[in-house]
DNA sequence: TTCCAGGGGTAGA
DNA sequence: TCTACCCATGGA
């Protein structure tokens, strides 16, 4: 079954799923030879799917179409539900016509945006872009995509027309699992007893994490409720607040450090946070954009 | 061996 | 608010 989305210009889907490293860690796949993104996700109805993206324009607009693959026919409501989430995923619903135009200050941002740039790849659930951004935390990329493998291979459920493929795993399938398997085979080191934690707060109901995607808070409260997660500190809850729309604030961590300091000298955090200061809201990206 | 990677919690000042 | 120290893991 095919479903489809209709998005505004401009937008550049094939380089966009592609901006940020979310992209090279599961269930998360793109295929480069077709230009296709592959997810297989866990419906709210416990049913488990395989979505291939592509997108096509078709002149007034760029069209989203959603491939889904299941042992059974998605009803009305998983179909609903498969929308949802892939807006979500791709932020379609963002309004970028402000970033936008600061951006014509600056030609260097303008000539890399133009195609339609800016809405970085998200998770369906906020649980699982926290538990990815724990596990990018004092470690390397390399042993970033391991971490998240192991969490999706071991915890997540399998796709039943090709079982080697799985979903990321729901609150409670992470707390169900034990401190043992965690220090043996999901091995994120000392991070196991913090997604571990998170996990079966969830489970429990004394944490409605998801609530945060709609929250109006203004950024500084979001983050001080992100911050409230244990083992997410500044930099993850900046990078969070991205993930939930919101680019306040600039994450800084060894990469950051290293592109500031190369191309503006060396300075203090406080000093390299503070040159996107003229970004207002959108720092986040600024700064994202000038990198990449 | 030692260092440290897209840090964070804690104790103590 | 700032600093020192500790934290699992695995690659260099």
């Amino acid at each position: 079954m095919i479903l489809e989305l209709d998005t505004h210009k401009p937008y550049d889907f094939a380089t966009s799923v592609r901006d940020h490293g979310w992209i090279a860690l599961l269930p998360f796949h793109w295929l480069d030879e077709q230009h296709v993104m592959q997810r297989v996700e866990r419906l709210r109805s416990g049913k488990v799917v395989l979505l291939q993206l592509t997108s096509k324009d078709i002149g007034s607009a760029e069209r989203i179409f959603i491939d889904v693959q299941s042992d059974k026919p998605p009803t009305k409501v998983e179909q609903q539900d498969i929308r949802d989430k892939v807006r979500w995923m791709l932020r379609l619903d963002e309004d970028m016509s402000e970033f936008y135009l600061l951006c014509e200050s600056d030609p260097e941002l303008l000539v890399k945006l133009s195609s339609g740039r800016g809405r970085l790849l998200r998770s369906a659930t906020l649980f699982e872009d926290v538990i990815k951004t724990i596990c990018t935390t004092n470690t390397t990329w390399s042993q970033t995509k391991g971490m998240v493998t192991r969490i999706v291979n071991h915890l997540g459920d399998a796709y039943p027309l090709n079982p080697e493929l799985h979903a990321f795993p729901t609150p409670e399938q992470v707390a169900a699992a034990s401190e043992e398997q965690f220090q043996t085979e999901i091995r994120l080191g000392y991070r196991n007893a913090f997604v571990l934690k998170l996990a079966r707060e969830i489970a429990e109901g004394q944490r409605d994490l998801e609530a945060l995607k709609s929250s109006q808070l203004p950024a500084k409260e979001l983050k001080k409720e992100l911050k409230r997660i244990m083992g997410i500190g500044d930099y993850a809850a900046h990078t969070l607040l991205m993930l939930l729309g919101r680019y306040d604030e600039v994450a800084v961590d060894s990469e950051f450090r290293s592109f500031v300091s190369k191309k503006y000298g060396p300075m203090t955090d406080k000093e390299m946070a503070a040159l996107y200061d003229k970004w207002d809201r959108w720092k986040y990206l600024a700064y994202w954009f000038e990198a990449w």
